[in-house]
DNA sequence: TTGAAAGCGCTAACAC
DNA sequence: GTGTTAGCGCTTTCAA
């Protein structure tokens, strides 16, 4: 044991357990568990006694020995996979930020893990079996997600950010941004400053995603009466199809201003327009999605479509405990407004 | 227990423990263990039949349970604060990739944690005491590194991605990129390209990083025998000290060309030029550090310095496993090239 | 080469 | 309220 070995002053062999606890304050083990896990079943002064005990040996329960005996491990497993398209990591960087700070105050930890970015499955597997984690934050739902029907079948608590496009109606935990209502605020803001003619740059049609904030500028522009036809345009997520989808429509339709389904896209008509000497903002307006650092350094600034991230968080950890409670609370689905940071370009 | 609970074709209640896997296969369960952990001393039959017997009940270790009795974790703890200045958080994420990938290979996982940005120990005494993490990877070094010295008094093993500026020739394990390096190389490149009047646009002075990148310019000036004085300029790391700081050095020295700390203090620069209408690249060059987003996006695109991350975080496991090994390795101290990525504005 | 026994540090269940 | 007992699933002795 590490009780004779350890040398008062001197950094311990071994950290101080509970055994050490209960031998100094001179109680059980079980007391001293119950001081740390239901201190309410203490009487005061033994409390006392063994919380001072505990603050002497700076006591703090072996992780591995709880997680054994209590078979969870405070620990949330988040993929964190190789960088995706353009801006969308910084997006998912800021995500992280707020997860982790959110799993703190509520006691959990947040274990990455990696897996072949081609297998959506790499890496669940392995963790669930192992028992390494309570549960799973699923992010990659963007192509669907297997990810998440995989996990209903075994039974593994999970919450998606992200909706289920493919089965609207999936009864497990979700948490998501509602990218139409970003893009329908968006358009209405340009509305508002009296752009009539106001194009869509998105992406191609096999993203739920894309044809979701697609359905905001539709909306918005439905709404005020005004004609969305040859306005719109579908590419990849890149600033070049971003700059050359923009050059078409700024010949074929005219518009005076854009809303785009990335700030990546926004980058691309930001080069369009200087190539063509239009100021953004002045001449034409532009508004992107995500507001990521492009959209706050570029001059003269982005205006972005930003994403409630620290409010995902704070919901997708509530759903957690949730599902993770005793008795558990039935899974639910969250869906959250965007708002709209305001910059030069509009 | 689990066995006969379980129904055959349906999700297991439990995942299998040693156990149910030695039951099946007719051994002990010391046996199985051997076959997963020292599978040369089993008879090669027996083997076969105990991994048969693995394969077929999908069989893993339960972590906590080894966790329990092998005092390790496999976890690594890295403290992943909320973002810091401009762009470096875009480096720290593109490093975290790396890490969990590389990690991966080398049987960890990463675990992350937060803490009170102002506080540098936060969060490491409680990982470290309850033994939930095997060691840690240490990045916010660049403001001196109490964690360093805090981790080494409580012999926590370690690596640090960061020189210990403060104590050069500290012990611990670290691994760093040759910002000076990295800073001469973007320097030579822009006199090998006929500019000879060379700017400096940096961080302020208390910054020992942005003294070495400085160092770099200084190195590649002098060894040109090209003057440095009235060139250099030291602020704040923000795109508007940038913009200022270039009109000043513009309006006073009329260089050719600069060099920038950072893409944040760079993309200060190319707004100064946009402002002035002077094309980067063809008028004026402009080098960044750490080849941000904003740098591959931005037009005509930004020549950035760009640090080996993925290289970083080989050398970063490396040495983790090093300390973790049996015997332990001494603690290496490794300094890494940079590269420069060239784009339109050089 | 295989098996039996012990115990890592903790908490649930129950007795006092 | 507090203590006792048992056992989570695994690996490290050590004996057969």
């Amino acid at each position: 044991m590490s009780g004779p070995t350890r040398i008062p002053g001197r950094v311990p062999a071994a950290p101080p357990t509970l055994a050490d606890v209960a031998e100094r304050a001179g109680v059980s083990r079980q007391t001293v568990s119950n001081a740390v896990n239901n201190p309410e079943l203490l009487r005061p002064d033994t409390l006392t006694r063994v919380q001072e005990a505990i603050a002497e040996l700076g006591y703090l329960p072996n992780r591995a020995a709880r997680n054994l005996r209590t078979r969870s491990s405070h620990l949330i497993g988040l993929r964190f996979s190789p960088a995706q398209e353009g801006t969308a990591n910084a997006t998912m960087d800021r995500f992280v930020h707020s997860l982790v700070e959110t799993s703190r105050e509520a006691g959990y930890h947040v274990l990455l893990f990696s897996g072949d970015p081609r297998d959506p499955l790499a890496g669940y597997d392995d963790l669930l079996r192992s028992t390494a984690v309570d549960a799973f934050v699923v992010t990659d739902t963007y192509l669907g997600n297997p990810q998440a029907r995989w996990l209903e079948t075994r039974r593994a608590p999970f919450v998606a950010f992200g909706r289920p496009w493919d089965k609207p109606d999936a009864p497990h935990a979700w948490v998501d941004v509602d990218g139409a209502a970003g893009c329908e605020l968006a358009t209405t803001h340009l509305i508002e400053r009296g752009h009539r003619r106001i194009a869509w740059i998105g992406w191609r049609k096999d993203s739920w995603i894309g044809e979701d904030r697609r359905a905001g500028w539709t909306r918005a522009m439905r709404a005020h009466g005004l004609a969305t036809t040859g306005l719109a345009s579908r590419v990849e997520d890149t600033v070049h199809s971003g700059r050359s989808a923009s050059a078409v429509l700024l010949d074929e339709a005219d518009p005076t201003a854009f809303v785009c389904a990335s700030d990546t896209l926004a980058m691309g008509v930001l080069h369009t327009l200087e190539e063509r000497g239009r100021t953004p903002g002045r001449d034409v307006a532009v508004v992107g999605f995500d507001d990521s650092q492009v959209a706050q350094v570029v001059r003269p600034g982005l205006t972005s479509v930003r994403q409630p991230l620290e409010q995902v968080a704070v919901e997708i950890v509530e759903a957690l405990s949730g599902l993770l409670g005793h008795p558990p609370r039935p899974p639910r689905q969250v869906l959250l407004t965007p708002t709209l940071a305001l910059r030069g370009s509009s």
